[in-house]
DNA sequence: TAGATTGTTAATCGATTAACAATC
DNA sequence: TAGATTGTTAATCGATTAACAATC
């Protein structure tokens, strides 16, 4: 059994790929430890020790090949599996979040786009046909979606997210300025909470103006 | 001089207002940190140590006030002030964040924004008309924005961030998918990196069906 | 006063960094 | 082979939790 890998290291994840990305289009095929974390400004250490949670990558003597890596790195986080996708609330917000991100090979496919708003039904976004909130359990028992994106306004969520786990949705991701919580431990969610890095953002300013200087130094946290 | 406050602290401060401003529409005006750590999903004791980075705000055998308490954190988190901010990139992305956001009197206000693209220049978003990214500069001189929200695509983030720490701004809000590097101490970033959250997601709802079950328990982190 | 709950110190736990033997 | 760099163990550091005296 292997040990629990740490949010921590998670949540890290995402950032080797995309570096790891950026090198492969500059056509870098081989870097070490010690170039990466130089570049991404964390310690060596602290990449060989995340890689090695998953295995060794690397090669003692030469380093790590990018596009290898790259590949193990997408394959971790599950970036090939093609999680069935329903996004909730289509107003500006959701709107920008179907069509700015891109889903699909990357882990998900979006297939349906619901609202209870009369006025945004029937708009085409994504090539999908936005649905009435009444077609939500129909569509959900017919097509067993994975993953939500909740993009409601906060009174709605919780009930909506009780409702989809109901229908049989595991991945909840939660723009809604509400923390929802499932008492169930059979499914993820990630908190979006834009509000609360603008708040972040705020104190940090604020902070660069403080007598002792900004904390943390210079990192950008 | 007071210790530093770690930024795990400063993360968890726009959480704890969000839940007190919960209360304060209940009409919950009186609340000890067992529990608001029962709410929350923390511990007690962390809620205490954490508060007590910034001072003594609650009163022993009787807990913390809710008004005076939402008040101080706002005041800590800077929600009093007023930093003239600037949008950069309004596209689906920027117009959400824009129409999205609640920035008066949360410690911002908007001021500009710009687009590079003419078909886009000239509308009108919250008030504000779209103005070229050719005026950036003179405005900037003008006006003195303190912040900018980067929504511009991932080639642009760095140079436009670089001319805008020339011009005066200290804070940006990025949405670019972009590791915006600032060389400089008193500058503060704040990334938002949705499509980083994404991929956490991706991993989470993978991890599920984990032969070992999900890391972390069922926390929601 | 007695009970409750804070502020704060001490103990624990986990994450990061350093060191180095293994090995390509 | 010699040099480089990993994988991994040990040391350090920081953050969280527990405990309790102070005090409202």
């Amino acid at each position: 059994m292997s040990k629990q890998v740490s949010i921590s290291v998670i949540r890290r994840l995402p950032r080797y790929y995309r570096f790891l990305g950026e090198l492969l289009k500059n056509g870098i095929h081989r870097i070490s430890s010690r170039e990466l974390s130089s570049r991404m400004g964390l310690t060596a250490s602290q990449i060989r020790q995340d890689l090695n949670c998953f295995g060794g990558f690397g090669q003692q003597g030469y380093g790590y090949n990018v596009e290898a890596l790259y590949g193990e790195i997408g394959h971790i986080l599950g970036l090939d599996q093609n999680y069935k996708t329903i996004l909730i609330g289509v107003g500006n917000l959701g709107r920008a979040v179907a069509n700015h991100m891109t889903f699909d090979g990357r882990g998900y496919e979006l297939i349906g786009l619901f609202d209870s708003n009369e006025k945004v039904v029937g708009d085409v976004v994504r090539d999908i046909a936005v649905m009435d909130m009444d077609e939500m359990e129909d569509f959900c028992i017919k097509n067993k979606p994975d993953v939500a994106i909740l993009c409601t306004p906060r009174e709605a969520a919780q009930r909506i997210a009780d409702k989809l786990v109901e229908l049989g949705v595991r991945g909840f991701w939660n723009y809604s300025h509400y923390d929802i919580n499932m008492n169930h431990p059979h499914v993820a969610v990630e908190n979006v909470h834009l509000g609360d890095s603008l708040m972040t953002l705020c104190y940090k300013v604020k902070d660069l103006d403080s007598p002792d200087g900004p904390a943390e130094g210079n990192k950008n946290i």
